[in-house]
DNA sequence: GTAATAATTGCATGATTGTGCAATTATGCA
DNA sequence: TGCATAATTGCACAATCATGCAATTATTAC
């Protein structure tokens, strides 16, 4: 595992692992379809603009996506993206498939 | 997904989505035996007292378990653990069963 | 016993981060 | 054109956090 790969992962779980952005996910998780900002902002009760924060930081690290109809923005969440970046995870994990030096030819 | 839940869940995430902590845990990946600390503190190049915080963080959070011999504490991985939380998430989010208020019999 | 080593803890520090409020931007509507 | 609404941004602030160093504890070896 390479810094840069690492470094990568360490961002996406950081951006998950804080409660209010977590909380965002899963709200969106409950929707089947996109929600805006601010139907987004009764999920978790801080100010707008933190929630605007929030969901940015979370569209960084591509976990949602947006829609700009207008003046709002709808997000969604990368259902397949996140998960599948989770199980990649849970993989190397269990697998120990962690560039093992061993068994080199 | 309750409060305390999401807390936990978003504490487990925090505590892998930090560089430093991470590169321990990629490290414990790639051993078969436990590791001793100081061994692993070659793998991040940081104090040894700062990968004893590290390493005391990842064990509050159940991603690590030590055996504690001599005056040496060995680590090892929890990967199913580990793996296990993660590919619940991964569920959670693909599957969209975060807690659905509607089909309340 | 003493010296050496493994690990933790106290303390200080700098950096990051989450937050709220006010101001601002951007868009839609009358 | 002017007003209302959605969203972002600037600013300040408090809290958290990662870090290094020095001191301390716990254990082993001599």
């Amino acid at each position: 595992m390479n810094v840069a790969e690492t470094q990568k992962t360490a961002d996406f779980l950081k951006a998950l692992g804080e409660f209010n952005r977590l909380s965002l996910v899963y709200e969106l998780c409950r929707c089947d379809s996109s929600q805006n900002a601010m139907c987004l902002c009764d999920c978790c009760s801080v100010d707008a603009s933190v929630v605007s924060r929030h969901l940015k930081v979370l569209a960084e690290r591509d976990i949602v996506t947006f829609d700009k109809v207008g003046r709002e923005k709808t997000y969604r969440l990368n259902r397949n993206k996140v998960a599948t970046q989770l199980r990649e995870l849970a993989d190397l994990i269990e697998n120990k498939d962690c560039e093992r030096g061993h068994h080199d030819v």
